[in-house]
This record gives structure tokens, C-alpha cells and sequence, in this order.
RNA sequence: CGGGAUGUAGCGCAGCUUGGUAGCGCGUCUGGUUCGGGACCAGAAGGCCGCAGGUUCGAAUCCUGUCAUCCCGACCA
């Protein structure tokens, strides 16, 4: 390709738009534009990159037993009703009506479509399992779509569904599909981490996300520094260091804190160290008030405590309920003497002696002791991992970091199926109820991702694989025909070896086209200059590395060929 | 939906307090000189000042409404 043909509106500022460095580079750069909220468009060189990335996706999907097909984006209600997900799904649905008033939806995923595809067209044990994907557009009407491509309305996204006769075989196809992703990320070299996570709406029992590390990311992850264990802070699992019997105690004692609400306050005016308070939080839990207490110095983990409760809403309480529940406001309340069900966290029964509101305004207690002064509805696992615990699976203990979720996999089990009524019939001659799992990567926001991890303060640093092109030649001044010549020559030996290349043949001066080069962020660079040509020789620049180096013109070709082949290989391990 | 901010040329911004029909840098176009890390000189094109009302002789500027975009939060395959 000839840069003087190509579409790539490159820019020198920073739209003001863009706060993030990917969205920033992607706009920069001429890769994609904003069409509106959420919405973007795939200019030429980001949607090469999104062939590359959905190519790698395909061949591994396919590898895995996998088979394509198309599904339609726009989505008709009744399907949504039948599986009860048109209630539930709410405003993030992004909803329309046709001439005649009829509901329908641009389908923000496909587990409906495709049970009922495979339910009208499968009805032997003899035709499963069977594997089914999808790479297309997918809608959600985020409530605050950011980032660029990170968090958008519009997306591209590849879903497989796994369609099985039982537990046991979704055993087999979620474990393909764990080491196809294992592969997939591999292949398009980011440094990525798989975890455990929480399967939040979709539902079901397994689920593993795959993180990409960036400090931009918009999850939290922590990690063994010992072991393999790596979870999403939502579902990390906090064991309580094993510790001796808590110490006994005197009496619980009032203590008189006029003004002190926060555990900071005690901490600096009480002598009271924030691991030695509880802080107790209420929230309505489908309408209904309830109270969990963690330890001062801890984090609530809002989904455990969903999870506990099993209810579709849980939000902060009102102040003013608590106050009437509880005869104190927020900053005086704690869990001695409530008449709320009580969801306590490991931590607290193992505390010596608990400093915490009285539920009475200006008052705490100190020395309260569970089991003695109050006991829970129930005592679970309900803080937040932090960096420094202990791993749960060894003696090592956990590390934290950021990361950009860019795969995620599930067990769904029975859920669709039986909401949708989808049976085949088994050996025996019974109608049973298929096993799914369902897959899915991001493919928009993966783009983001590598740029999030591969960038300098001169643009990105496409890794091979998904590189828009392979290598770019530049001739100096294209005006002197032996550069010229010599760049013509190596483009068409390229492109005879199947490199993907680009001729910056514009009548630009040497800057511009170094600085473009850097922006659109092409591996390999190839300088054609009037001094190195006088000794039939040309410069190669790796972007990754930035140094130049002087190379034969008549081994330049064999020499991209093989630094391309080298830079694509698959980093196992 | 709550909080904050911004809409002026393709991009980045000034002008608004103190009303008088718009300016800078970059980019674009023409000509010339240049030519190894975003050149220089000369000339030019390009704006319904987000939109709609109102005040006023007169509104980018003041008032009201509205729409859009961005940031923080709640939310999240």
C-alpha cells in the first residue's frame, strides 16, 4: 500500500475527548473516529488490526471444535420474555419498536437466539456437543460509555455456546475453550492473567475472566506471589488468618465520642486503631434492611453480600429508614442490640475486643465481643481482598493489580435451557434439559488493550501479530529517483514474500514521515537515505527497540521476512 | 439518575466579566525556497459561535429552555 493512497488522518494534538492513553493513540493516529457516544468507526488501519485479532480469535475457535456462524442484531422481545431477561436486563438494554409497535432489542448477547436455534434444530444426545460462535456487533446502552473502545455502546465481541448432555461434558468444552484463550492471548502477546471471577447476571457456577494487566485497567485483581491462584477482587476468597482463640475481655463499656463519626475520627482522637472497630453498613437487600459489619480498617465486598443474600437489588440504605430502625444515624451505629438481620464478616468473631457505634448518636461501645454482646444471622466471608493477605490456596499471599477484562467465560449450566425449554432427548430416551457455557472476548476492546500495554511517548507499538502492517519503507526524499528506485525495489521484493507493507511515497519531509510511522506504531521500519544508499545499504528500525541498524539493500527483504516470522511467534508459557 | 465541566473553522484554544456581526496556533489549498525527526516565505479558502426562545437599536457575549459531549459516582457481558 502506498501511504500517499492510504486513509490514516493523522493528528497532532489530542482531541479533547480522549483522557486515556489508548483512546488518545487510536484517534491520533487515524485508526478510529467517534461517530457518537459509544459508537465508533473502524478507519483502515484499526480495522486491519480488528481482521488480526478476530483471524487469531477464528482459527483458535475453530481449532477448538468451534463453527461460525451469523446472528442477527436486531432481537425480537418475546425471545427475551420467554428467557425473563426483558425485565431484568433494564435501561442497559438498548431498546426499539418497528412500524407496526413491536418490542425488540439490539441484542447485547445471544444466549437466546442461539438456544432456540439449537432447540428447534437438535434433538439427539448422538448431535452434541456442539459448539457454536459468533463474531458481530453487540449492543448495551451503557450508562456512561468511556474510555473509547474500552467501555462502548456499540462492540465487537466474539461469544461461543457450548451446547452439552451433561455436567461432565461442559466440563470438556469450558476446559477447550480455557486453553483456546490461553492460546488467543498468547498469540496476540499481551501480558494477560487468568482469574477467577463472579458470574454476576449471566448466572452459573464457574466463570474465569482474562485480564490484560494495564494500571488503566477498570478491574481490581489480586494474585498469589507464590502460587497460580489469581482472582478478580470481587470474588477473591478472604480465609481469616488461623489465630488463636480471641483473648478475653472486661465489660462492654459506653464511651461518650461527641462529633467522632468516622473510624478516623476514633482512630486519631480515641487511640482507637481502625482494626479494632467494626464499621457496620446497611443496605436494602430487595426492600428489605439489612447490616453487615467488617472490620474497621476493611472494605465491604458489596457483590459477597449480594451473592449471600440471593436478591436481584441491593443498595445503600437511607439514612433516615436506619435512623428509625436503629434510633441513631450514620457514624453511631453498630451491630450490639439490633433488631436487623446481621451478616458478619470471618474477621470479626476472631477480634479481641470491638470498639463500635451504639445506636445512639455521640456514643460508641469498646470491648464488645461477639458471641457475647451480639451474634449474627450469619458469619461469611464478606470483605474485599487486599493486597498483603494471605492466598487461600497456599502460604504465599496476595498481590494486587489492575487489569482490562477481555475474555470471560462461563458455566451457565441448566439456566437458558430450562428457561427457554430446551431439551434433547438422551440414550433412555428422555427429554433432558442441554448443558451450556457461553465465551466471550471482546474483540473492539482487546484492540484497546494492546494499545494500553504497548505504547511510547511517540505513539503505539503494534506487536507483530496484530501489527496493521508488518514494516514500513521510508525513502528520505522521495524526489531522488536512486531512493526512490531502491524503495520501489525492496517494496515489490515484500510484497512478493507476502509482508505486508507499506511505501510512505508522500512528498513529505523526512520528519513527518518518521513521526507518522512512530504514531501508526508499523514493527519494522525501513530508511532508504542518500548516505547509506552511496554504500547499497539502508537502515532497519525495530519500534520496539528504536535502534537502527545498517543492512545490505539486497538482504533487507530476507532479513524482514525473518525478523517477522520471529516476532510472530506464539510465547508459550 | 446524582455531582462537576464544556460546546466558537478539520484539531487544540482565545474572545464572554464590561453587548457593536469573530481571532490565534496547527492542519488544508496555491506559488516559491527547502528536504534525515512534525521547515520557511507570500497568498487563500474555511465559522448558523450546539439549538430554540427572550432582553436590546444591536447578542458568541446577558436571561430562559433544550440538546450534545466529557469527567467523577452509582452500574457492568
Amino acid at each position: 500500500m502506498l501511504c500517499s493512497q492510504m486513509f490514516f488522518p493523522t493528528l497532532r494534538e489530542v482531541p479533547s475527548e480522549a483522557d486515556v492513553v489508548s483512546h488518545q493513540w487510536l484517534l491520533r493516529a487515524g485508526f478510529i473516529r467517534k461517530t457518537t457516544s459509544g459508537v465508533y468507526t473502524y478507519l483502515p488501519l484499526g480495522y486491519r488490526v480488528i481482521k488480526k485479532i478476530t483471524e487469531i480469535v477464528r482459527q483458535e475457535m475453530d481449532r477448538a471444535g468451534g463453527q461460525e456462524v451469523m446472528m442477527p442484531i436486531v432481537q425480537p422481545a418475546e425471545l427475551w420474555q420467554q428467557s425473563g431477561r426483558w425485565d431484568v436486563y433494564g435501561d442497559e438494554m438498548w431498546r426499539l419498536r418497528d412500524r407496526h409497535d413491536r418490542a425488540y432489542c439490539l441484542g447485547p448477547t445471544h444466549e437466546e437466539i442461539i438456544t432456540t436455534l439449537v432447540n428447534a434444530d437438535v434433538h439427539s444426545y448422538r448431535d452434541l456437543p456442539l459448539l457454536l460462535y459468533q463474531i458481530q456487533n453487540k449492543y448495551r446502552d451503557e450508562i456512561r460509555p468511556r474510555f473509547g473502545l474500552m467501555r462502548g455502546r456499540e462492540f465487537i465481541m466474539k461469544d461461543l455456546y457450548s451446547f452439552d448432555v451433561d455436567h461432565a461434558g461442559l466440563q470438556i468444552s469450558y476446559e477447550k475453550m480455557r486453553q483456546a484463550y490461553n492460546r488467543i492471548y498468547q498469540r496476540l502477546q499481551l501480558s494477560y492473567r487468568m482469574v477467577e471471577a463472579d458470574s454476576g447476571a449471566i448466572g452459573g457456577s464457574a466463570s474465569h475472566e482474562f485480564m490484560v494487566l494495564a494500571e488503566t485497567g477498570e478491574s481490581e485483581i489480586v494474585y498469589c506471589d507464590a502460587c497460580d491462584y489469581a482472582a478478580n477482587v470481587e470474588k477473591a476468597v478472604c480465609s481469616p488468618a488461623a489465630g488463636a482463640e480471641p483473648e478475653e475481655c472486661g465489660e462492654m463499656i459506653t464511651i461518650s465520642t461527641p462529633g467522632l463519626r468516622t473510624i478516623n475520627d476514633l482512630a486519631e482522637h480515641m487511640q482507637i486503631a481502625a482494626q479494632e472497630q467494626v464499621k457496620t453498613l446497611f443496605y436494602t437487600s430487595d426492600g428489605e434492611l439489612v447490616a453487615a459489619v467488617v472490620r474497621g480498617d476493611r472494605e465491604l465486598n458489596e457483590i459477597k453480600l449480594k451473592n449471600a443474600l440471593n436478591c436481584n437489588e441491593l443498595l445503600m440504605a437511607d439514612e433516615a429508614v436506619v435512623r428509625e430502625r436503629c434510633g441513631a444515624g450514620f457514624g453511631s451505629l453498630g451491630p450490639v442490640g439490633l433488631d436487623v438481620p446481621l451478616y458478619v464478616d470471618l474477621e470479626v468473631p476472631q477480634m479481641a475486643a470491638i470498639s463500635c457505634g451504639c445506636n445512639r448518636d455521640d456514643f460508641h461501645y469498646s470491648r464488645v465481643k461477639y458471641g457475647r454482646d451480639f451474634t449474627a444471622t450469619a458469619v461469611l466471608d464478606l470483605r474485599s481482598a487486599e493486597a498483603g493477605d494471605p492466598c487461600p490456596h497456599c502460604q504465599g499471599h496476595l498481590l494486587k493489580m489492575r487489569g482490562i477484562e477481555v475474555g470471560h467465560i462461563f458455566q451457565l449450566g441448566l439456566k437458558y435451557s430450562v428457561a427457554l425449554d430446551a431439551t434433547y432427548l438422551d440414550k433412555d430416551g428422555q427429554q433432558k434439559p442441554f448443558v451450556m457455557g457461553c465465551y466471550g472476548i471482546g474483540v473492539s476492546r482487546t484492540m484497546a488493550a494492546a494499545v494500553e500495554q504497548n505504547n511510547d511517548a511517540d505513539g503505539i507499538i503494534w506487536p507483530m501479530p496484530i501489527a496493521p502492517y508488518h514494516a514500513i519503507i521510508v525513502p528520505v526524499n522521495a524526489n531522488k529517483a536512486e531512493q526512490w528506485e531502491a524503495a520501489w525495489r525492496i517494496y515489490q521484493q515484500l510484497q512478493e514474500l507476502g509482508v505486508e507493507v507499506l511505501l510512505d511515497d508522500r512528498d513529505q519531509r523526512a520528519g513527518v514521515k518518521f513521526k507518522d510511522a512512530d504514531l501508526i506504531g508499523i514493527p519494522l521500519r525501513i530508511t532508504i537515505g542518500p548516505k547509506s544508499l552511496q554504500e547499497k545499504q539502508v537502515e532497519l528500525k525495530k519500534r520496539w527497540e528504536g535502534e537502527t541498524h545498517l543492512i545490505a539493500i539486497d538482504q533487507v527483504a530476507a532479513e524482514v521476512v525473518a525478523i517477522i516470522e520471529q516476532a510472530s511467534q506464539v510465547k508459550m508459557g
